[in-house]
DNA sequence: CTGAAAGCGCTTACAG
DNA sequence: CTGAAAGCGCTTACAG
């Protein structure tokens, strides 16, 4: 391994003037810099990030706050998948590497912003995090600087899709269509993850706007994103209401869910009753029915969080929020009742 | 921030004494011990990682290679995603922390090898690497010890999926339902990934036994793992030969795009031809006609490659190669013939 | 069983 | 513009 010593002693020069070249630090003369730093590419010189870091307190390490217990999806969770993805490719090319961070190793460290300072990690990234209330708000107090992608946390700066939009704009479609008795299926939600809630709310505000009865017994809550909640909230509101004609479920998960219960009690789709999913999982398209469903952009939720991070590092101030708008994208689970 | 200089302060004992506590190391008596891990424990010391990579040149960091240029996928791949969620899983309780290694950042670091000297990483798992050839082959004989899953290098132990045995099992599948005219689709292949080569091989062993003629131009090789290649190659296949009864294809996703073609040629699947995948994805099960197919024991392989990495940390002997089955999922793009 | 000394590879004031 | 000194927080021989 090559230090800056070797190129002090091969160059002559001191260490802290190596040091210096080599960050492009302090006022060198244009020819030793140049000198050092032909002499480090020679050598093949790379830097010693744990001396490095050790001096700095600083790490180039972004942490990643990425857990999926809920869903037991992980790196395949439609939504967070994709936007990691993302994510990943704009900050790599920064000279950034990601590590995560994780309840597992809690034991040993206790809290996310003990990992943090164990690592010396620069800054963070709040994808999905676990028993968030306790940690969550630790770091976001911490002073380390944090960006959430759809977890809403006071001090950290999100990106996160406009969800009372695409409910609003899930209601207003069955509207249009001639709908009347919409029900809906609500995911699970925490206090720093609302999203379920948001789309409800968009979709009562279209109620009301459209002059429909907004009625609470046509909402069913789960407790857990998965299919088989959505078969038996479907059940429990078909037990409750004869005359629903169209759904709007959490995510398209939860209405494959809720459509196999529709289809076991002998109703067809969208004949019989129309649903509107969130996602667009890759099975959406091929679904009998296709799935009418949204597409969270992932890709400019990356890119942006990738963007507010890098201003936060760089001291730039940044936006507290910012909302990204789904794609409503149409297939056929929707009747039109007009025609 | 705590050092072990705080805990030699209040406990009275010298530095180095302190990190032996610490660490378990070196003949302490039980009392002094107990009494430094009390402190620390009281003062909530937490050990700086630069500091102790420093001087001991391991880092606890696990370097993951998993790049996706193909499929364009990333983190929700069929199959790498999935081992990556149960590798995480496994390794995140031994308090080691997983860190992306990236092409991305190659023109900084040069290759896999250097960013594993910049940050000391201890150990790597090669999932999906980029540039295979050249950077792969010097990791392989660098001496940092590595696992890969799916990949088969020279000097790096595997976990891997038996594709031989997947492919001989779908022919005499085939066969069996009395198809005697089997093309087969190929997945794009390396060399160090031969995955699609294996399947195939698997094929025309069972032909073989089973007294069929194999012949090349049955099979189609593809560019990349996509839907448009999966087209294409129905294409070229149908073009050359209107006796095709069956089709194996690499993946299920090229195999969408098979039957696309197959359907868009007025085909009907399985009645006219018969179809058999890989991956199990999440749509297979909804594809008309749902296909019948292969997953991979994501589990298991990541779980595998776990512990062969923390047998290789601990200097345990390890396999050089194993291979786990494949389960058969039998659904309906296949017509029994004798029927 | 415990500690004094030295060093890991780098950077940060501070002098000159 | 360049360098001597000190320090980041830890561990490793080596003494005793």
């Amino acid at each position: 391994m090559v230090t800056i010593y070797d190129i002090a002693l091969k160059t002559g020069f001191s260490a802290p003037t190596i040091s210096k070249a080599l960050n492009g630090t302090g006022g060198l003369s244009k020819s030793t810099r140049k000198k050092i730093l032909t002499v480090a590419e020679e050598l093949g010189y790379r830097p010693n990030m744990a001396a490095r870091s050790l001096t700095t307190k600083k790490s180039f390490l972004i942490g990643i706050i990425f857990e999926d217990i809920d869903m037991q999806r992980g790196f395949e969770h439609p939504l967070f998948g994709g936007i990691l993805n993302r994510l990943r490719m704009e900050i790599e090319v920064s000279g950034y590497d990601l590590i995560f961070l994780s309840h597992l190793s809690m034991e040993k460290r206790n809290s996310y912003v003990e990992h943090c300072r164990y690592r010396n990690i620069d800054v963070c990234v709040v994808i999905n995090p676990v028993n968030a209330d306790k940690s969550i708000m630790e770091l976001a107090s911490s002073g380390i600087p944090c960006v959430s992608t759809n977890f809403v946390i006071p001090g950290i700066p999100t990106v996160i899709t406009a969800n009372k939009e695409a409910g609003y704009n899930a209601a207003s479609y069955f509207i249009r269509n001639g709908h009347k008795k919409i029900a809906y299926i609500s995911g699970s939600y925490t206090r720093y993850n609302v999203a379920a809630l948001d789309r409800l709310e968009g979709l009562r505000q279209a109620e009301k706007e459209f002059g429909l009865q907004y009625d609470e017994s046509y909402v069913e809550y789960c407790p857990q994103w998965t299919r088989e909640c959505g078969y038996k909230a479907m059940k429990s509101l078909l037990g409750r209401h004869k005359d629903i004609t169209a759904v709007f479920v959490s995510s398209d998960n939860m209405a494959v869910g809720a459509m196999e219960y529709a289809k076991s009690a002998g109703m067809k789709i969208p004949e019989d009753i129309s649903f509107i999913g969130f996602d667009d999982e890759m099975f959406s398209e091929f679904y009998s029915p296709p799935i009418t469903t949204f597409r969270q952009n992932r890709t400019v939720i990356g890119e942006l969080a990738a963007e507010i991070l890098m201003n936060r590092i760089a001291g730039i101030p940044v936006s507290e929020c910012v909302l990204i708008p789904a794609d409503f994208i149409i297939r056929s689970s929707v009747k039109n009742m007009h025609s």
